[in-house]
DNA sequence: ATATGTGAACATTTTCACAGCT
DNA sequence: AGCTGTGAAAATGTTCACATAT
């Protein structure tokens, strides 16, 4: 039960948990691992590998139980329990990420902001005061802040995560266009937008248009 | 020269453009694979045979030529020409959206942004007005729009989805967390902020942090 | 001399197919 | 009977190693 496990695997049992969420609400008490593939765009055989890499969690002849399979996977992602995350940059990009109450919903709490521009000092966002990017070594050490998101200019982004790691931060987030250098031990996720586009532009260029 | 490129290697690809563009900017002229690899957070070995599913670009015993290389692989991207792009919804993500500049710099012009409140419409952003969103399909076909950025509600976004697309869209860039299903042919890619979050809390919850 | 381009080896991921529970 | 869990097979992706071109 201890295989490396691969990025693809992460985000698919990330959605297939958001699936059995949505069908939890819905009251669906049991689903196959067909049914789940179909909603996840994947494949029966494929759900059931990603589950069997974890454990064995249903019930054969039947399926899997909706809210058990759902709460095995929020523990084996690391959303039972909050994680306190701060936002470097309090731009448009960092302002549209506070909108997302989807983070408070999944554990993610956003317990510090941080900016240099004092002109967006001061201001609250959801219980949240912009600080002066001074203090973040000393906010991340003293509320054992895990997780940090950069959203700040490239020329900015790495002294910013080294700055984070050097205070303790475990994970990153980083939206600015730049490819980061982090210890070993230290998670980092690249969320670039022009790169999504550009993925989209290759596609359309294909003769051969799949996905 | 015409097999199925992998979504990792266009990654790749991409990531190579933006390096290059650097260095071009700082007026290196030529490249080794090794040099780049490293750049890249790759093997040179993985760089080599990158490029050659697309072609031989290198000189022997010397390496690549920057600018040209650049330039091969703005072709292979799609990125020797300019795309026009919708943006629907207008809210705090769209607008941060709309704040990259590095959109237009790459060849993606956003050349309409709708919303369905209209508290919303008539405002200019970077030469589009936000226009209401019954008027989608019209504009879409009008303009030739190629691509649609999707920054609505989860609720909307099929609806929304399947209405650009019947209008003549070929790629959508999904940031609403749903999945959506197009028709075969139509290239869509998701941005989902907390599923990247959730990979990160995964890799932070395993005992084994290693990326 | 040096660094590319590429077949072959290796590793990983996905699919298949069926034995084994319920 | 029906659907999971899982070895084995197939497909895909990465690394090696070296012949080949400059």
């Amino acid at each position: 039960m201890s295989r490396r496990i691969s990025e693809t695997t992460v985000r698919r049992l990330s959605l297939y948990l958001r699936i059995l969420e949505r069908m939890e609400g819905q009251g669906t008490s049991t689903v196959g691992s067909e049914d789940l593939a179909d909603r996840a765009a994947t494949t029966a055989a494929q759900v059931r590998k990603d589950l069997s890499l974890f454990g064995s969690f249903g019930k054969r002849g039947l399926g899997y139980d909706v809210p058990k399979l759902a709460a095995e996977l929020r523990e084996i992602l690391g959303l039972d329990r909050r994680w306190s995350v701060a936002l470097v940059g309090a731009g448009r990009i960092g302002s549209a990420l506070m909108e997302y109450d989807g983070f408070p919903d999944r554990g993610f709490d956003i317990v510090a902001v941080f900016d240099v521009d004092e002109s967006r000092r001061g201001s609250r966002w959801s219980g949240a005061t912009v600080m002066d990017v001074d203090r973040l070594e000393e906010v991340v050490r003293d509320r054992n802040i895990q997780m940090v998101i950069l959203a700040v200019p490239g020329s900015a982004a790495q002294e910013v995560a080294d700055r984070a790691v050097a205070a303790g931060a475990q994970g990153i987030l980083n939206f600015a266009p730049v490819q980061l250098r982090v210890p070993e031990g230290v998670s980092l996720k690249d969320v670039n937008l022009v790169m999504e586009l550009e993925a989209l532009a290759f596609a359309l260029t294909q003769p051969d248009v799949e996905e």
